[in-house]
RNA sequence: GCGCCCGUAGCUCAACCGGAUAGAGCAUCGGAUUUCUAAUCCGAAGGUUCCAGGUUCGAGUCCUGGCGGGCGUACCA
């Protein structure tokens, strides 16, 4: 839409022969489509001239429009109105998109810009639950409209895969055989490895409550594994390995890739180098036995080293900002985490600043709001005390398990291999796409039954409009219709659907500069729609060949731009439901 | 106490970096299917955009001060 704009603002300007930067940002749809298709507000230009915007609406009436897409101006008020010449409106609009069908809403604005981007980031030894799914989604989603708008794009994630967790683990595999011995049968031969080793866990913790000098045990174990003892580095390896490929199995249904997967593990010697860059500026400091950096005086100071001297997340995030930054030379580092680690951020940054590296200016929380569980009737942040987690892999199954339901009622005459395929693409869809559709900040209540209605603005209403393109076009090409021009596009809810289409990669851009899926999400849900009225109302496959091929074009756009914009999403398109 | 985020219809959310009459979905009620999939569409009803000031041609949007909610606030991550 960008090019029409700013050929209306070009002739304004030139008109009135003055210059008002980014006027063609401002033209916006006038609110009525019968007042016209596109309205110039004349605040700003009026400003320039010193004159009242409605005079410069009714001069700008006056001239002689020379841009053929233009049939008529009308001044409104402070407004002055176009309404196109539908013919070449549509037939320029369509060839647009159909020129660049392969890439349509991608751009190179990113082009030699390098971004960062940590999202996800479990703890290994657990399972994956729904609320690891909001860091998970947006961080993929931000990483692909990143890469849709040029950005060269490092994917990262920061596993917790260290600590006194792990000391216990090992402690457990060793003296706890007679429950569960984890060697027979071997981990990666078990069923669901992860639930075996959190039951050991949890049995473990119950039995330091009897035994407390279990604890310092665990704590041994934590020592051997820390300074590289065989067995042990290759037990906590093999917790390591099982819990990656499990991992893996949910990131692929969820259209989840990493370029990086590094755990806090890997930092042993960049803390000890980040340590001793502290001490050396003179920024730790001993306070009531700890190790600090103290910071401005709005914000608390950053604990390094507890009183036992051992590091924290802070003292990982800090070696692991810099290791970063040495693999990745980014211009951009985003991290996608939840709103109530903001003042863990704020510190981190901050120290980094004061160790010197400019490059800590380019960090950003990209925080989103907490998840919260419905937990005895309350909603609740998901820190669940009973070891009662949702595991994202069984919402997923609920879903898919429904859409399954759905779908064999629907379309009984689907082939069982594709009705597997659909009832996944649909019922994971409406688990991600509930994710996705506010505005990330805003705090989310996991609501299943919510997620589990496909009806209204949901995933599955996208991926059904999605499909009516298809049918149509596959109905068209059985006939045999050849696609047309657009020129015989000339009702309004086309323009309109043509408008939409046409603004599509100026929504990347700004969801790629904001780091905001939603915006994608809200965009395709007016464009479903918009298509959706209109479909309801006009026939594409007609006797008048013509039209229908005209109609086709316009299908064929809005196809492509809800594939793009699904694929964005990480929700499969698909082509019958 | 202090810091960050949020406050729009009964509920969940939009509103294109300040623009014309604040829009959707869900829920409620009423309608539409011999047609390219009704997981859809159309209509009705639903609002002091938390309150009070300020900035200006113009404020849901920006500023100040309140009120309400969430999260955080030194040895968890």
């Amino acid at each position: 839409m960008r090019q029409f704009n700013v050929q209306i603002a070009d002739h304004a300007q030139k008109y009135l022969d003055v210059e008002v930067p980014d006027l063609a940002d401002h033209i916006c749809d006038p609110p009525s489509a019968d007042l016209g298709d596109l309205s110039l507000p004349c605040f700003l230009l009026a400003k320039a001239l010193a004159e009242a915007p409605t005079a410069t609406a009714e001069r700008l009436a006056g001239k002689t429009w020379d841009i053929p897409w233009v049939e008529s101006v009308s001044p409104a008020g402070p407004y002055l109105n176009f309404k196109f010449q539908a013919d070449k409106f549509s037939r320029q609009a369509l060839a647009q998109v159909l020129d660049q069908t392969e890439v349509w809403g991608s751009s190179e604005v990113g082009q030699g810009i390098t971004v960062l981007v940590e999202y996800s980031s479990p703890n290994i030894a657990k399972h994956l639950a729904v609320h690891h799914m909001r860091s998970t989604m947006l961080g993929q989603s931000i990483t692909n409209l990143l890469r849709c708008a040029g950005f060269s794009v490092t994917s990262w994630n920061h596993l917790g895969d260290w600590g006194t967790t792990f000391g216990k683990l090992l402690a457990a595999w060793e003296l706890f055989k007679e429950r569960d011995d984890l060697d027979s049968p071997a981990l990666e031969e078990r069923t669901d490895a992860i639930s075996d080793l959190n039951s050991l866990y949890v049995a473990f913790n119950e039995a330091t409550k009897e035994n407390p000098e279990l604890e310092d045990i665990a704590r041994k174990w934590f020592k051997k594994l820390e300074d590289g003892d065989p067995q042990a580095r290759a037990r906590w390896e093999r917790i390591r390995n099982v819990s990656l490929a499990r991992f893996n199995l949910v990131y692929d249904r969820l259209g989840v890739h990493f370029d990086r997967v590094i755990g806090e593990s890997h930092y042993q010697q960049g803390m000890v180098d980040v340590v001793e860059q502290l001490t050396e500026s003179g920024l730790l400091e001993l306070s009531e036995g700890a190790e600090i950096v103290r910071l401005s005086d709005d914000i608390p100071p950053m604990l390094i080293r507890k009183q036992d001297g051992a590091t924290l997340y802070s003292t990982r995030d800090l070696a692991s900002a810099i290791e970063r930054y040495h693999q990745v030379a980014f211009q951009r580092c985003l991290y996608v985490v939840d709103a109530g680690q903001g003042l863990h951020f704020r510190q981190l940054f901050e120290v980094l600043k004061m160790l010197g590296y400019d490059w800590a200016d380019d960090l950003e929380h990209t925080e989103f709001g907490i998840m919260r569980l419905n937990i005895e009737g309350n909603w609740k942040k998901g820190k669940t005390r009973g070891g009662q987690v949702v595991l994202l892999e069984e919402v997923l199954d609920q879903a898919v398990e429904l859409a399954a339901n759905i779908v064999k009622e629907k379309n009984p005459d689907l082939p069982d291999q594709e009705l597997d395929e659909i009832s996944e693409a649909v019922g994971v869809g409406a688990v991600v796409f509930s994710d996705m559709k506010a505005a990330r900040r805003k705090d989310v209540n996991f609501d299943l039954d919510k997620i589990l209605s496909f009806d209204g603005e949901t995933g599955p209403y996208l991926q059904y409009t999605h499909v009516r393109f298809c049918s149509i076009l596959r109905k068209a090409q059985e006939q045999g219709i050849e696609t047309g021009d657009g020129s015989r596009l000339d009702q309004p809810s086309e323009i309109i659907l043509l408008k939409r289409v046409l603004r599509f990669p100026d929504v990347i851009l700004r969801a790629a500069r904001d780091a905001e899926p939603s915006q994608v999400s809200q965009y395709l849900l007016e464009l479903a729609s918009e298509f959706n009225t209109y479909y309801a109302k006009h026939r594409i496959i007609s006797e008048d060949l013509q039209l229908s091929g005209d109609r086709l074009a316009l299908i064929e756009v809005l196809r492509s731009t809800m594939k793009s914009g699904l694929d964005l999403l990480c929700i499969r398109p698909i082509e019958r439901m």
